[in-house]
DNA sequence: CATGAATGAGGATTCATTCAT
DNA sequence: TATGAATGAATCCTCATTCAT
């Protein structure tokens, strides 16, 4: 009967529901784009009998969208984290970064393009921008250290994430182990000194 | 329904209609998103007074879409077809060809985002794909020349559109100038030899 | 395509329809309240083959409320003045006015059942209570001629609609004729001096 | 669905449950109008957590609506008998029960007004009318004692009850005090002789 | 008894499209 | 050609009700 308790917790059977409903969300958008995406076709999907369901687990669309958006974000955030914490040096970490993005395009296909297609209808804020602030953080560092030559680290998330992005748009026709390789290479040649 | 006289001609009104109408079009998308692109709200930004017209000259939405894209493909391709046929080197030719995208960008502010946004709802195949083409031609007599080092030019001509249309997103809240010069700066370094 | 064209102005056509949806809609309040009152109970009513066409004239399901509130409320003012501006005594004034209700009821037996119903729906904020106001001012100036005891003549303006009131949601079992005669002494006794 | 057992009776749980949620609906009713009143909503002021429970103690909304009816009727009758049943003069009983509907009004703000609003709604048949009837024999009974004088008994309650819910209606802009004083005077001169 | 998850009908509204004028 | 009225499918959402636990 309600989205979220009173107290804010979550029993069992829905915070099942809902990882259910926001995985066929994810593979829809993925298939699907946004626009054509709708309650109807994720419930087919999720093989629920009704929209009514979603509708009973959500307390609106954009409320299932953030949620999808958010859950991605986190999936992907840890993904990458983990693969990420070696300390060493800044080019290291980006290295890792754009490896980690590569093998989470492949382990979790649907993610990425879901998350890039729902960015414009997204309501979160803050997550949004999360990996661009944390990528410029990371270049910025690498810029202290001496790693990296000097050059706008906005300019250059955005950059480097507009690369990771192509890819992801493009991941269906294209071979990603190549695809990996020169991008670490053109993000190597970016931004390293001289 | 109309879409085309059946000789496949069309009028002098029937074709200036239509280019109001896809002029209407691509503001309406670069403003309101294609989830949001409705003919009632392409019908207000034309100053038309029904939808119906709408339908009367184009075959269906599929076909305003395709024709929306069309059209800013051509005018993006003789913007930058003009400042591009110098000759020269392919080096130049590439240099040319991102400025003139920045320089695009400053004086069509609606079209790229149209574009973007409008590339996964188009059908027409050929067009989509020929910057693209272009492009890793480019790329690859580059490399006939020595001017670029090796690397697969599908894969580089993709990580060239995506950097474009990384600003291209995020247009609204960029420094254009920055982005230009640095944009021509990470190619350079991501192609050239060395 | 617009429930109102850009300069105000109304159709003829779009006029008549609503007008048809209007009538249709204050049928089907005073049959059915207006819990129950759906577009589509409307649309069968108005003969109209989708409830979108009603979508289509009325900007929501607010305007549509309002304006046959508003419609209602046009209908009885100007029945109402044509039996009263007679001059004369405010206590004949008063009288006419009660039995223009009462002679408003045969004739338009939906009308005021559906203006009683509408009420508390309604976001009109003037018209709601322009018929209190007017008959409070019409008992002070009662009262200024010493025609009228003393009382809060916003009391009794809410007693007088209330006994209208109460003859219009009984109006179906109750006999106009006794009830009207009825009304015109207990308001005199009510009113008058002494 | 239980509604009651099968041997008629309720237990006394079951009599606290169903007091509870004719409670939180007569709150409900009288702060949101009848065509916004929903289990939900209704569930919500009951601190229940589940609409569900509603419909296992009430066959059905109409039964819940017609107990809540019936429960404000009970509630309502007793009050007023209390204040009456001194023996005495028509005119003294019906003075007695004008105040009592205005002290009731005063101590109970919710039930009269929930009354108003349930009563084009509800099934019974019965009590809906009785505080009619019984107020029309009193009437009756006046005119017989000749404390009142010659008019249609029906019509009078009709106007009573009239005058009393008009107050309802308004009594949270209204001053109590003044309504009630003005009510007996003009019930007074509307009944006595003379 | 109580819970909360589930159901499917029905709500208003938007949409692309059709058609008479 | 152009208009605007009309259509019906599809959208998200709310509802009373059912049911397994």
């Amino acid at each position: 009967m309600r989205a979220k308790s009173s107290s804010g917790e979550l029993t069992v059977t829905e915070q099942a529901r809902r990882a259910q409903i926001v995985g066929a969300a994810i593979r829809t958008v993925a298939e699907l784009d946004y626009a054509s995406t709708s309650f109807k076709r994720i419930a087919e999907r999720a093989g629920l009998s009704s929209t009514g369901l979603i509708s009973y687990h959500f307390a609106g669309k954009q409320e299932l969208v953030d949620e999808v958006f958010r859950e991605v974000l986190a999936v992907f955030g840890r993904f990458v984290l983990e693969r990420m914490n070696l300390g060493g040096s800044a080019a290291g970490e980006l290295r890792a970064f754009l490896l980690a993005n590569v093998e989470f395009m492949r382990l979790h296909p649907d993610h990425l393009p879901a998350l890039v297609r729902l960015r414009e209808h997204v309501t979160v804020g803050d997550g949004a921008d999360s990996d661009h602030v944390a990528l410029a953080a990371l270049l910025r560092e690498g810029q202290r250290l001496g790693e990296f030559r000097e050059f706008d680290v906005d300019v250059m998330a955005l950059f480097i994430m507009a690369l990771r992005n192509g890819i992801v748009v493009r991941a269906a026709v294209v071979d990603l182990e190549v695809c990996g390789a020169e991008l670490v290479e053109v993000v190597e040649r970016a931004t390293k000194e001289g």
